[in-house]
This record gives structure tokens, sequence and C-alpha cells, in this order.
DNA sequence: GGTAGGATGGGCT
DNA sequence: GCCCATCCTACCC
């Protein structure tokens, strides 16, 4: 499969919302894998008590607070990693965070990555299977997505997504605000095989 | 088809 | 000491 360019900086020195759209239907790559961006979910400044920068500058957040287009990668629940990319001109808090894949390259080397999945769908429905299926972890925080080996890239021939926004997955605070990003109809975004959002009262998306 | 419960460790109050 | 931007297995229709 070909790709595209890699997508330069400006592209992430934008509002968070504008970039979490735009990266719909680009192509995550690392290595011998790649996917088809599918979900992603919108992390703000300021007023959004969901992000991780709510709480001001520390070790772990201070790569929110820097340079559009490198990764933040944290470790959620002591077990699984979740990658975002940072958005808005440095110094302004804002990342995207990564929810799902549409497998485009490399498919055999996730299949071993993920042996609990059953079918193409599971191999990287969700933030932490995505991780998983891609070798993303921890060691890519702070790494540039605009120079490899970690990149984001276009399609090979441009195409035009359908977006459907939706409240965000697995939060409590701000839980209302529609910064969940995904292609209508895809079959590779996460919630679909499980039902949508468990464990905290989200309305279901249409 | 569906849901409940547990694993597991770093960050922050 | 509590809270997670999660996933998988077991178990129940």
């Amino acid at each position: 499969m070909r790709f595209g360019p890699i997508l330069k900086r400006s592209f992430y020195e934008r509002p968070t919302v504008e970039v979490a759209r735009g990266l719909l239907g680009k192509l995550l790559v690392h290595g011998p894998t790649a996917g088809i961006i599918v979900e992603t979910e919108a992390y703000l400044g300021g007023d959004d008590l969901a992000s991780h920068s709510a709480r001001g500058i520390t070790d772990r957040t201070r790569v929110i607070f820097g340079e559009a287009g490198h990764a933040y990668v944290y470790l959620i629940y002591g077990m699984y990693e979740c990658l975002n990319i940072v958005c808005e001109p440095a110094g302004k808090p804002g990342c995207v965070l990564l929810r799902a894949l549409e497998p485009a390259a490399g498919t055999g080397i996730m299949e071993r990555r993920r042996a609990a999945a059953r079918k193409p769908e599971d191999l990287a429905s969700g933030p932490g299977k995505l991780t998983l299926a891609m070798a993303i972890t921890r060691a890519h925080n702070g790494a540039d997505v605009t120079r490899g080996p970690l990149v984001v890239r276009e399609p090979a021939a441009r195409q035009e997504v359908e977006i459907q926004a939706t409240p965000r997955i697995g939060i409590s605070q701000c839980a209302d605000l529609p910064l969940r990003f995904v292609i209508r109809g895809n079959r590779f975004v996460s919630g679909v095989a499980q039902g949508a959002a468990r464990g905290s009262a989200h309305r279901l998306e249409v």
C-alpha cells in the first residue's frame, strides 16, 4: 500500500477540535504497520476538566504544553498506554487522543501483537488496543510525529469522510461535550461489539 | 446477544 | 489512599 506525504507541523498548530476532525481518514504509520484513523477525541485547555492538562504543568503533562506535532503517551489503569498528538501553538495545551484504526498495512503483525482479537475489527478498536497493535509505548512520549519512525501521513488518494460527533468515552468530567469524532458508519471504531460507553451514563450515539 | 468484575501501577490530593 | 481518557474473561440470557 502506498501512502501520501507526512502531515506538517502546521497541521497540528491549530485549534484542537479542528485537528481531531482533520485526523480522521489520515494514516498512522509505525514501521511495517499502518492504519486509517477512524476515531479521535479532543482534550482541550481551559475549562475542560477531563484533560490531563487541566491541573497545570507537571512532569507528566509538560509535553501537552509544548510544541504541536509531538506524541503524548501515558499509562492508563496500570496496564495500557494511550497515544495523543499535541495541538495548538506552543504554550497552549490541547491534544487529540487516537482511539481506533482501520488496519491498512502489516495486519499479520498486528494480529500477533493482539492475540485476544478475533477479527480485524478488534485489532485497534480502542485506545489501548491501538497502541498494542502499533507497538507504541511510553518510550514514544515526546516523539515528533512529523519525523519518523512514528508519523501521520495523508492517504494515497484523498477521500471525503463523513464525521459524526458524540460525547467522549470513559470520562466523568465534562461528559456531555461532543468532543469524540468518528467516521460515520465505520466498522472499526470502538464500542461497536461491546456497546458504547459502558460504566457511565452516556447517551448512545445515533 | 448482553453485563459484571478484576487486573495493575503511576499520578496527584 | 484514591482515581483513573481500558481491556479481557467469565458468565448469563
